[in-house]
RNA sequence: GGCCCGGUGGCAGAAUGGCCAUGCAGAGGAUUGCAAAUCCUUCAACGUCGGUUCGAUUCCGGCCCGGGCCUCCA
């Protein structure tokens, strides 16, 4: 398989070759602890886990090393923590274990570490120290600075002119700056802030030192992969390349950057400060699966827009319904020695083309239902599947899907075995050809959400 | 002010220099005791103005509109 990637560095797509082959390592910023997680923060997550499960495939599992990390100390969380009368500690330990559940019920894989970022402080301060030790910062003031006009590559991502990147914006002049660009590796804490002991007092590190000692410390000085959302690419990455360069005798950290295009509402931008989201979490309560969530995440390409809405919502769980439906009454003891087509890898390897990928499936739906025999039926079931499993949707039991998980919103109308004793009702009254009894029970059932279908094996419900 | 994306049928959303995307919705039909599911047929799009070309939704340029980054942000 070929997988090509589009790669922010070079603007364009390439194809991917790892460093090394038993080693493939990638990394995904994670989140920052002080919050539940909203849609938009889960979508980088749920990309990055289709691109994990696709290198598991080729290069085998044991020789796939992802890490996304927790960042468990920040300013956000020092203020949410006074906020909830909380200490760090609890907050960051509930909000991260309700990230990993969130994050699960979207059938994303566990990465291989989940480093924290306050595990890490010794290797930042190193980190640090050798940038102060090579020239590339500098101490002021109980605050130690990246100088960025040292760096001679600065801008090399987010490809900005840096005289212009100064000209204009909006930086933070600080007096402790030598240069308006400079940004913060570690910060002076007061004695109600958290802090760690280091050469230059008790303090803190800044945002973007942690990414680079953790990936530093867990994949090495260069490694394959690095992604997050485009909001990342500057200063986030951007820094962080400028850390690690710098750092580790001058080598580019990553080789691939990938970054995907926002979630949005109404056209605009999910995200805190504008207050337009909502959490994986409320979406899970008011009754979307989680793989109808995954699915609205995956319906559009990773780098474009993508609206969520409930219609949006909607139509994916209708998706997976028709999926669903046609992987009924798979003989899965019947051994099958199926494969996933090669046009599925030459679709999701091109970018990760997922919208093309889903469009395969209704083909491979329609195929199934086409199919002239049980064998070839069966056949094209099974690499629906294997081929899904890339994707991760549509691995539980279609009686599990239609009947429950799917229909989380409509479980509580009527119980399997009162629905069940129902059928039976209306089979003794088809029987007795009395079909306005039958009919009866029918429009009783579906005004409760459930739909009976009569086949000759008998009758099959579900709910809606 | 600087930099960067994108504008496809009623909606969602891909690909592509010349012919069908696909899904939902709509119309008609097959099937069914009635349904559901499924199948078949069908309608319909490429922001705008120029340029390149035998031919452009696709390449190039101007314009209009929307979004994003430059401050925490996936």
């Amino acid at each position: 398989m070929e997988l090509r990637l589009f790669n922010t560095l070079k603007r364009q797509k390439q194809q991917f070759f790892p460093i090394d082959p038993q080693r493939v390592r990638l990394y995904c910023c994670g989140p920052t602890v002080y919050d539940r997680a909203h849609v938009g923060n889960a979508r980088p997550v749920v990309v990055f886990d289709v691109l994990f499960r696709l290198l598991r495939h080729f290069y085998g599992s044991q020789h796939v090393i992802y890490v996304r990390n927790i960042t468990d100390i920040d300013d956000r969380i020092i203020e949410a923590a006074h906020n909830n009368n909380e200490s760090i500690t609890a907050l960051t330990a509930r909000t991260a274990r309700a990230y990993q559940l969130d994050m699960a019920a979207l059938g994303t894989l566990p990465p291989t570490h989940e480093p924290r970022a306050t595990e890490y402080i010794q290797p930042m301060v190193d980190m640090i120290m050798g940038l102060v030790d090579k020239g590339f910062a500098y101490e002021n003031q109980g605050h130690v600075l990246f100088h960025v006009p040292a760096d001679p590559d600065y801008g090399c991502l987010s490809k900005r002119p840096f005289e212009e990147m100064i000209a204009g914006a909006r930086v933070e002049i600080a007096p402790y700056k030598k240069h308006p660009a400079d940004f913060v590796l570690w910060k002076p804490s007061s004695q109600e802030q958290p802090g760690w002991d280091s050469p230059w007092g008790r303090g803190r590190p800044g945002w973007h030192i942690e990414c680079s000692a953790m990936a530093g410390a867990l994949l090495g000085e260069v490694f394959d992969i690095h992604g997050g959302g485009l909001d990342l690419i500057f200063p986030h990455h951007e820094n962080e390349i400028a850390q690690s360069r710098c750092a580790h005798h001058g080598h580019a950290p990553v080789r691939y950057w990938i970054h995907n295009g926002f979630v949005q509402v109404n056209s605009e931008k999910m995200s805190k400060s504008k207050g337009n989201f909502f959490t994986v979490r409320q979406l899970l309560d008011q009754g979307y699966a989680g793989e109808t969530i995954r699915l609205n995440l995956l319906a559009a390409h990773y780098r474009q827009p993508l609206d969520i809405s409930s219609a949006s919502l909607q139509d994916s769980k209708q998706q997976l319904d028709k999926f669903y439906l046609s992987l009924q009454d798979v003989p899965y003891n019947t051994p099958v020695n199926a494969q996933i087509p090669a046009e599925f890898f030459e679709i999701i390897g091109d970018d990760l083309n997922t919208p093309l990928a889903i469009t395969w499936i209704h083909d491979q739906v329609n195929a199934i239902h086409k199919a002239k025999d049980s064998a070839q039926k069966l056949l094209l079931q099974v690499q629906l599947k294997q081929a899904a499993s890339l994707l991760g949707i549509l691995q539980q039991s279609p009686a599990n899907w239609l009947q429950q998980i799917g229909q989380a919103g409509n479980v509580n109308s009527l119980d399997a075995d009162a629905i069940e004793r129902f059928i039976q009702e209306r089979r003794q009254a088809r029987l007795a050809k009395d079909f306005k009894k039958a009919d009866h029970i029918r429009q009783h059932l579906e005004n409760k959400g459930i739909i009976l279908e009569d086949n000759p094996a008998g009758t099959r419900w579900r709910r809606i």
